[in-house]
DNA sequence: CAGGATCCTTGAGGATACTG
DNA sequence: CAGTATCCTCAAGGATCCTG
């Protein structure tokens, strides 16, 4: 029975989690634009709907589903007929704000950076930047 | 032709593509791991390979060359025998870090929030978070 | 209106073997 | 040592139809 392999930095390798927590909490092809989408005060169902171009119901209610269960957003169900339900963000989603500013300035240098060295030598891979 | 729907908030809505950026430079089971492993300074093939468990050769080699790409992380080779491989960030990838940290700071509090309140609850769904 | 159920496609990533 | 080449799996996401 040796010691893990503990050394030196793995504590700092600890670091990984969190973060790919965060990085999860936004991933796959819908969440930003959803929470976009709630961080605009938009509600219902079709509203996010209509404002999310492209989006089919099963993965808005999937990723709505995903987003209430982190407490990010919350799910409001009215008795009209036919039902009405609306979703906003949480006060807590709304800490979200400060992430998805530090990733929209670097990603929006980075753009500058990528698009303005490469596309003076070859059009642009399109797997490389969307 | 009609106007293209670019009603309200559009240009807000334009803040979604830097921000994807962003998270596509970060996404991926290997890129973070890579990239901290990086940022502490290793640097050989292997070495990367042995700090970053479970990653195979393939992936490692694709998202090396995924990183070199996007210009944060330069690649040396050295005319030893058999060849030596050197990889270091860039200064551009060091930039980096301010983006990691905030998400750090925020995915430590969300993994506070969720596990402290479901943990009483249910044992937490696996699929929930990592 | 706000979804759920079902079936299908695609691509990220894994396993394994090979090479300069 | 530092990769490439091939084949394979599996889950994210799409398409379509259905319902309280």
């Amino acid at each position: 029975m040796e010691k893990l392999d503990k050394s030196n930095h793995s504590q700092c390798t600890g670091i990984i989690r969190p973060v790919q927590d965060a990085l999860d909490v936004l991933n796959g092809k819908w969440k930003l634009p959803i929470i976009v989408a709630l961080l605009h005060g938009y509600k219902r169902f079709s509203e996010i709907s209509r404002q999310v171009p492209g989006i089919t119901d099963r993965m808005l209610s999937k990723e709505l589903r995903d987003l209430e269960l982190n407490q990010l957003v919350k799910r409001k169900v009215y008795d009209t007929f036919p039902v009405t339900v609306e979703y906003t963000m949480t006060q807590y989603g709304e800490t979200l704000k400060d992430v998805i500013n530090a990733l929209h300035i670097w990603g929006e240098n980075h753009r500058r950076k990528i698009f303005g060295d490469e596309l003076l030598k070859q059009p642009v891979d399109k797997d490389h930047l969307g």
